[in-house]
DNA sequence: GATGATTTGTACGTATGTATA
DNA sequence: ATATACATACGTACAAATCAT
């Protein structure tokens, strides 16, 4: 039938779904910095919309870990203690390996091009020291992963993990010699895939994850206790 | 100081806190079945509350995974399908065993203790036959794993994803046998963690809940494309 | 496909709890 | 310690979207 679509449109979606987006946006590039307190009035103003939409809002951004709620109290943007911090970088390792060796087992043919394309792609960008697209590409690689293991709970799990921990490694390739560092790790992960070495692949992408929780580590706000 | 406690009171929460409690229990407890249809207006009236609290309940549900909504339309009891199912059984099964080799690695003295003598006591429900203490038991001891791993990020991962699961599994030691099989894997986990086995301890809580997913697979809703 | 009945989405008001002077 | 200001929790109202006939 091919019925014609009904709304051509942006589809903007509710107001909830745009304050979401927005609030999350403020957490992540971090307008509001962790522990920050955000009051719905001051919010709903802001945005110019009433204080309902607000409020379901920071309940989603709660139930996806960036805002902390209690009863009767404002919302805080969540500060991770050190400890909390070290566990959510530990279950991303784990989950990126997880990834990784699926990927190696399950993805396709044409997946697998796209990834060794994209990677070799990359080299240029190291070579052009250039920071902000490599983290853009860095994001791209990643995904990947997540996609090439074809179980859609755990790109539930490890996206959902990785956008909580995105306030906590902003600057993560402002290490002297972090991008090359990265893409030799990339080299050994995409190479590990395309080998069809799951465990090599898995152990590969382990180690990448921890190594950027000890880069994250040296930025990490302080004033935390552990 | 010790002061006195404010309020000696059962500390009830706020409605939607009960809210959640209370359709999430209707839900796991498959007093509304997967598939169903939620109406705010009914809800409220049901436990006599007004809209508001009902809707942030619903979103919250949403969060965790028991229900779907969909902008204007009404709020459903998730119905996962096959391939859904699949892949959290499939993500469950790596979670477990990624608990359970961390356990091996990381438990204490005390809960080392604490689970060996829970899993010997628990064979007394095996021999009962007792089916529902068995899997009031099961709860507990997958707990302990999940508790022993010591990374409050990953509890959450698993907590999270075996309640998404819960309302799919109810009749998992129905099956003839299940529950003494269930035991001697219980054992061999148990075993490797004792042992500081972490890689059997894994492979052993990986094959476990495997096991338990084709167990639950024989009961799963049908009408549901995979 | 159009119309009336439901149901959702958002604004707003009031009561209650929390912080602050 | 008390009072005042302020923020949140929940109820109600109404417009817009959806569903049912």
């Amino acid at each position: 039938m091919n019925k014609p679509e009904k709304k051509a449109v942006i589809r903007a979606g509710t107001t909830v779904e745009q304050m979401v987006r927005a609030i999350a946006d403020l957490i992540i590039t971090g307008s509001l910095e962790p522990g920050e307190k955000m009051d719905e009035g001051s919010l709903a103003s802001r945005f110019e919309v009433s204080r309902t939409p607000v409020r379901e809002a920071l309940r989603e951004l709660c139930a996806m870990g960036l805002v902390d709620r209690q009863p009767n109290k404002r919302a805080v943007v969540t500060n991770v203690s050190g400890g909390a911090l070290n566990s959510m970088f530990e279950a991303m390792a784990e989950l990126e390996g997880i990834c990784a060796r699926l990927s190696a087992e399950r993805m396709t043919v044409a997946e697998r091009k796209h990834l060794e394309e994209m990677h070799q792609a990359s080299s240029r960008i190291v070579r052009a020291s250039a920071d902000e697209d490599y983290a853009a590409y860095n994001i791209e690689f990643h995904t990947q992963l997540y996609r090439g293991a074809h179980n859609d709970h755990i790109l539930e799990l490890v996206t959902q993990t990785r956008a909580r921990l995105s306030p906590f490694r902003r600057a993560q390739f402002r290490l002297e010699g972090r991008l090359a560092k990265s893409w030799r790790e990339h080299d050994e992960i995409v190479t590990a895939i395309l080998r069809g070495d799951a465990l090599a692949a898995g152990k590969s992408a382990y180690e990448h994850v921890s190594i950027v929780s000890e880069a994250s580590a040296t930025f990490a706000r302080p004033g935390v206790p552990a």
